[in-house]
DNA sequence: GACCGTAGTTGAACACGTTCAAGAAGGTGG
DNA sequence: CCACCTTCTTGAACGTGTTCAACTACGGTC
């Protein structure tokens, strides 16, 4: 309600402190007075909120520093105070999805039981949850494909969302009927992602009208796979199989 | 004017087309709706090459425009004349590359025949010619890797290298000896030029010494794909090689 | 030779992300 | 009440990529 933030443009200079006295303002999430540290923890969220409403109405490039500082009614200094960076705003963004692909996934996981099922329920339920974001998607996507930067999937401070993402594709695994080289199994859900971040690649880049060539891949490839591991069973196929995992296993080694 | 180019003096500073009038050493493919300027090209030329050179001493990032300009002995806005952003003086350092993996490679196919070893080195060559620009190509990739930029391999700007690059792995397929699918042989030159962005997409993660996992993981895919492409034949596999194939269509066909 | 049009060139100016020294707020201990 | 420390906040300032209106040089035309 109070949602001084939406106050365009203009007044937002004139604010020198928020809620100097408290006054019980402070206390609309939570239920009780925090620790000390509940203070700069709101302005956190104060300045995170802004961000990201601001890149979803604007663009992430056509964002400001200034402009987010402005609009949450703080010096700019005191974002990057919260923040490391302008990118590292994305995070939360990044986060957000995360969540709401596993809670997406985990509707399809409880109604299917068959293996192709549940692949493709959970990869078109990953593009649903970013749908309306591809634009925006597209830009953030060209941070994250920096190795140094945080953000990338691979990087060691993204790891606690590449494993939650990762379990996603083993409760697909391991929910469903599909009978498999035991091996494989460990490594298929690894395999998995790695697949879904090839879908996510080839959805950036796509400009179809609503990305109906990523939704056609995933359909087409989702059967493929299915097939593929199936037949990996196969006599004929054992030697390749023990040769693509004793490929990643070299790949993966050491550093 | 006095000692200009400071530090660029050396070769680029003196090259071709130094004769402005006679001639009409400008033989540019289109002829007489273009009037002979080749005054420009030769300022065009200093840039690109004081820009370059730079790149590789300090960096992408730490090279800032000004200093190109500043060594280049010309103003930033002259920069912004011949090139439309920093990012597009990428394009010279891309198309070098691009020509010397060509080179490279010839080498290889002029000495080999089986189709792994052709493969092995072409890939191996790529990597090669790129090594000494492992630290400067991660920050370059990062604008690759926007959708939107002119220097992602999937543009239209770039179709013409990527054309050329995919015609190095038709060679490669074509001068073999390897008897497969026609349908597939028609569609692996870039089915292996995918895979060699996906090669060049780990390579730019690889920090490994020397970048010694991604030799590893060519060395180890290889072989692998020669399998396959010989196991493409096998009639259990008949099916799935047609739905492969069948989806690439698809995924390619509109936009 | 005078004039004009255009390719080429200039550097100040702009908006941006980011940094930093300085300070305010608010608690803690005396 | 007073110092004192930590946490938080500020806004000017820096260096960057990029733009732009003005200017120069030069070939072509009369």
């Amino acid at each position: 309600m109070t949602d001084v933030t939406t106050a365009a443009d203009d007044d937002a200079a004139d604010q020198p402190t928020a809620a100097p006295d408290a006054a019980g303002a402070d206390a609309t999430a939570s239920g009780e007075e925090k620790p000390r540290r509940a203070r700069g923890e709101q302005t956190r969220q104060l300045i995170l909120e802004t961000a990201l409403r601001l890149f979803r109405e604007r663009g992430y490039a056509e964002t400001t520093m200034r402009a987010v500082a402005k609009e949450a009614g703080v010096a700019v200094g005191n974002a990057y105070y919260y923040f490391d960076s302008k990118e590292h705003l994305i995070q939360g963004f990044y986060d957000r999805n995360q969540q709401a692909h596993r809670l997406a996934a985990q509707a399809v996981l409880d109604a299917e039981k068959d293996f192709a099922a549940r692949l493709r329920g959970v990869l078109h339920a990953g593009i649903d949850v970013n749908q309306p974001y591809h634009s925006f998607a597209a830009t953030f996507f060209k941070t994250a494909a920096e190795p140094s930067s945080p953000l990338s999937p691979f990087s060691r401070e993204s790891s606690a969302a590449r494993e939650a993402a990762i379990a996603i594709f083993r409760d697909v695994v391991e929910g469903s009927g599909a009978k498999l080289d035991p091996e494989l199994r460990r490594e298929l859900p690894e395999l998995l992602w790695l697949g879904w971040m090839g879908v996510v690649l080839f959805w950036v880049y796509d400009h179809s009208p609503e990305q109906r060539r990523t939704r056609r891949l995933i359909d087409g490839a989702v059967p493929l796979i299915d097939r593929l591991v199936a037949l990996s069973r196969l006599r004929v196929l054992r030697p390749a199989l023990r040769q693509v995992l004793a490929l990643i296993d070299t790949v993966r080694s050491d550093d």
